[in-house]
DNA sequence: CATATATTCGGATCAGCGATCCACTTATAT
DNA sequence: ATATAAGTGGATCGCTGATCCGAATATATG
């Protein structure tokens, strides 16, 4: 890649960072691309799709997150680990406000440039929900896929305005849901 | 109201719950007047905002589910109704694909067309949360908006395909986290 | 250092969206 | 039959993301 076009990749991932932290996944690639002073064609030929830009941006985010994983497993007890890596999910996505649609679209659309990421995720949190269920502490009747669905509808909670408020109670109920004390 | 205006009213009503039904309450409104083979400016001053459009659209929806709480009060044990209806809101919400993220940003904006549906509904869940917490067979540290913002989420839920195939078995998981047994 | 060329850039344009304006039509009351 | 109030919808605005292509430029080569 030529110097001056990694110049203003690196640059456009900086501003989108932080116009996507005041307004959202949703903020405009135009705004993005005017405060970076560059033509939107500069931005779209770097980042095709919303997602590829998403992708860049949360790459050390989603790496961080199945590292958390990696870390719980050996820490801590099978159902502290799980609840707590949940929680640290939840906590991740307020930073990006309205996000968790867009995961759980690629989830399973092969094409998102966030798929890839997504079914790691997923990957992360099922290792983590089958370790206590073989602990007897976590109820056995769900899955992974149930898990990334669980931490997607919390996520979402946080992301609405007027449910916000709510989401950390609601995050206890559901965790308690999952625990089988 | 001149004949003709509530006439071209009925049928924009009509045809916008076919294209929600087909394409999810974000359909564009020029599709809806289109397919009403009517122009844009006279749906939209029929239904000046999509909110406007979804609540006469959804005003009978509404009266069934606060009608089917009283309902369920009388007929059924405190956590059956409680339960039952919680059910009966998400299932509803499905017809209308996306409307409760409307619905979620509805409930704290009084300018919102849905927000005294939406306080409405949200009273009819406080109140069947109540009956079933003085029963003893309810969680007592959640309230009428926890409910409400729980009905959200599983809606929320249907409402993505990659997860929707979770909702059924997370109402489970989530009713049993409500209930104290 | 000078030049060739492959890469990168961004203004211009397109189709879509909801919102608004206003000249025109039409139903209805007199 | 006519006056008038009510209703209509084409045209236009500013916005969105997507795409095209002539202009600018970094870099490799002579």
């Amino acid at each position: 890649m030529r110097a001056d076009a990694r110049k203003n990749r690196d640059h456009l991932l900086a501003v989108a960072g932080a116009a996507i932290a005041e307004q959202g996944v949703e903020v405009s690639l135009r705004d993005i691309a005017r405060r970076a002073e560059v033509g939107l064609a500069t931005l779209l030929r770097h980042f095709p799709t919303r997602e590829a830009l998403l992708e860049a941006l949360l790459r050390t985010s989603f790496d961080e997150l199945t590292g958390r994983a990696r870390e719980l497993e050996t820490s801590s007890s099978p159902e502290d680990a799980l609840v707590r890596w949940l929680h640290d999910c939840v906590v991740w996505t307020t930073e990006y406000r309205g996000v968790t649609v867009l995961m759980a679209a690629a989830i399973e659309d092969t094409e998102s440039a966030l798929h890839a990421s997504c079914v790691t995720l997923r990957a992360a949190g099922a290792r983590l929900l089958a370790r206590a269920q073989e602990a007897g502490t976590a109820r056995s009747d769900i899955d992974g896929a149930d898990v990334f669905a669980l931490v997607a509808m919390l996520a979402w909670l946080g992301d609405q305005p007027s449910l916000a408020p709510r989401a950390d109670r609601l995050f206890g109920v559901v965790a308690s849901a999952i625990l089988t004390r």
